[in-house]
DNA sequence: GTCTATATGTTGATAGAC
DNA sequence: GTCTATCAACATATAGAC
């Protein structure tokens, strides 16, 4: 979709998506700069051309894109919808970004915790935060507001909706290498219809 | 409760329970036989004199949890009980190996796919189909005999539920250091509510 | 922007003394 | 059952030629 708009991605750019499917895929100290040299067709050494270190690319990955996601959420609780529209848009707008950030996605999941414990990347534990809230503002909204259940634990429901929600980073896989499977607008409908109305009949 | 029963795990066990601490907190590949061997008070090279390898540790410490957890799971499936009642079983024994097993639990959840792809850990692969199978066994006989919603897609119903419930590992901490959070009876109890009737009012 | 060559540290694992 | 001593392999990163 968005390929015809940067026809040309820099080198940098290039060598970052190499990086962070790597990453994703055998996990950040499990890929070596060699690993990603080869995928580029370099060497190595030549790869610190480009950055300062391993860190420093993970780092750009990740803060790049959660800029990107924050950006949507932002708006979701700025728009005068109702508590349970914004609740869906949150939960879509999360499910399509797993669909067009697999990678991004991925390596978010599989390692803030373990590199939200150094200075450099303090901004995950804040980033975690901030994702907190706008879950557990939403569902706030929502029981004020009446469209959902009074007697709901706010915390575990929303521990309950992002675990669900990031964890299909493991198991949807983006259009292009689908077969027969799910497209994340369909994967986001069946959810939201569990989540809101439950599977009891 | 338990450690009644077993006053004196043996040296080699001890060191298990260790290593499996630190491969849940700091990952396999992270963790290295000096950490472990530092945490156990003894150096590295003494390691080797209770273990082939560190795989082979990480391979006891997997093995050994899922074959008591898949114990639990043929009890429910082979029990006469209704559909609905084995489901809410199934979820509340897994909320209780988290529970019980937290660092096993966080091992095979984050290290389970990547492990899973040499031969010494094929077996990791076979209990996921067997995992599978156990879910959508109970799911689609929900639907069957009535109690649970007849649109519902049995695959991704699974997914959503197996990743709720095991992702949990990630916030849930057991008993002994809980501080005004919830028993693993009160976690399963508000998601079975949501699961079955869904946080809409 | 990439390569050659290499520094420097850490890793899993081994052999044999105690 | 642990320690001493050590190896070979592999890791990230650097300096300077091309």
């Amino acid at each position: 979709m968005s390929a015809v708009s940067t026809p040309e991605p820099t080198r940098r750019d290039q060598l970052l998506a190499i990086a962070a499917q790597l990453f994703a895929e055998k996990g950040f100290k499990n890929t070596t700069v060699r690993d990603i040299a080869d995928a580029a067709g370099i060497l190595s050494g030549s790869l610190y051309h480009h950055f300062d270190s391993k860190e420093s690319m993970v780092d750009e990955i990740l803060s790049t894109f959660q800029a990107e996601l924050f950006g949507d959420y932002d708006e979701i609780l700025a728009s005068d919808e109702d508590a349970r529209t914004k609740l869906e848009r949150a939960v879509r707008v999360s499910f399509e970004a797993i669909d067009q950030h697999p990678h991004e996605v991925a390596i978010y999941q599989n390692e803030a915790d373990h590199l939200g414990t150094f200075e450099r990347f303090g901004y995950l534990a804040d980033r975690n935060t901030q994702s907190r809230q706008v879950w557990v503002t939403l569902i706030e909204e929502g029981v004020r507001t009446g469209v959902l259940r009074p007697d709901l634990d706010v915390t575990l429901t929303y521990r309950f909706i992002r675990d669900t929600v990031w964890v299909a980073v493991r198991w949807y896989r983006p259009a292009q290498s689908r077969g027969g499977g799910h497209t994340h607008t369909e994967v986001a409908d069946q959810y939201v219809r569990i989540l809101l109305d439950g599977i009891s009949s």
